[in-house]
DNA sequence: ATTTACTTTCAATAAGTTTTGAAAGTTTAG
DNA sequence: CTAAACTTTCAAAACTTATTGAAAGTAAAT
């Protein structure tokens, strides 16, 4: 394949994973084009490649610098600002696994936790919401626990580890 | 806490939760009310707790069904359809996993496999996306495996096993 | 064969999200 | 201080997705 063509293909599909995933297609298109690039892009270079305004780039290059996916580069001698990405794969599954883990599970968390134990437990409709809320919350509690283990865990430790396990 | 309030703090989280996920509002408030409710619901209950249209309760029941999360029943002697979710939450959970991996895991390794190999590794370019390439093929082929132990594995057997281990 | 009780569809509309680009802001250099 | 080089902001426009509701479809009951 060529290498014109496998970058507009692999940028293509790290957009669409990037929107099922609630990621901002072009937020996700910025990542896979720092990712595959050897040097640090200028916000010029990366609305240059991909066709966007300034704005736009401007945008989505501050929120993968929030997420933690980004990070701002100097050249030595120039004013223009320059962005790398984090190349080691472990480190950037490790960073989404803690910013989603912060976004989505702890506010599930805390609903469930307000939501259990209702009053009136007579109820069939109480019952059956009581018996709910707890299981989900197990639930959830469990994978909280095994994303904190994700995030915390070194290397390729973790899958080497769980998948010799459970083969 | 009260029954009202609790279901709709409980609705009100699960529509969140759904949307970060890529997944319609609406279609986690249904299946978040159907989730606590002791009995199947009509469609017409449907529309009228969550305050919501004919046409769109009528479609994202039908999504619902598709995904394998809730499904149809009938009251003998009615004529009406009823629905009700599946309510154990490993089965809603192992579902949830083989539709993404289905819709999202399937669709990027395949573009990586596609994009692996690209002719003129003499390049730096071509050499950093190759070995970007490879490291994202790793991990997605990780996960995938990993993926498919949880949604083959039997109820509460995967986190008991994998949790005990890495503690 | 007609009415009744539903379910499904779909074009129009509303709501939400992303993108643009020009203007305002900031920092460095001269 | 002023100009030049750059970054940030934000209101308006474009685009995407969700929702409505009325009309069409289906099937049981009379």
């Amino acid at each position: 394949m060529e290498y014109d063509h496998a970058k507009q293909r692999l940028i293509q599909a790290w957009g669409t994973l990037g929107s099922s995933w609630g990621v901002n297609r072009t937020m996700a298109q910025i990542h896979a084009l720092l990712m595959i690039s050897p040097e640090p892009l200028s916000a010029d270079e990366v609305m240059e490649e991909l066709n966007i305004s300034r704005g736009n780039a401007n945008m989505n290059i501050r929120a993968l610098i929030d997420w933690g996916m980004v990070y701002k580069e100097f050249k030595p001698g120039e004013r223009r600002e320059y962005f790398r990405s984090e190349k080691d794969v472990w480190d950037l599954a490790r960073q989404v696994a803690r910013e989603r883990r912060k976004r989505e599970l702890e506010p599930i968390l805390k609903a469930l936790n307000e939501v259990s134990k209702v009053e009136g437990a007579d109820s069939e409709k109480v019952k059956e919401m009581n018996k709910m809320v707890k299981d989900l919350k197990e639930f959830a509690e469990k994978s909280d626990g095994l994303l904190d283990k994700f995030i915390k865990s070194d290397e390729h430790w973790f899958f080497g580890n769980i998948l010799k396990l459970i083969k």
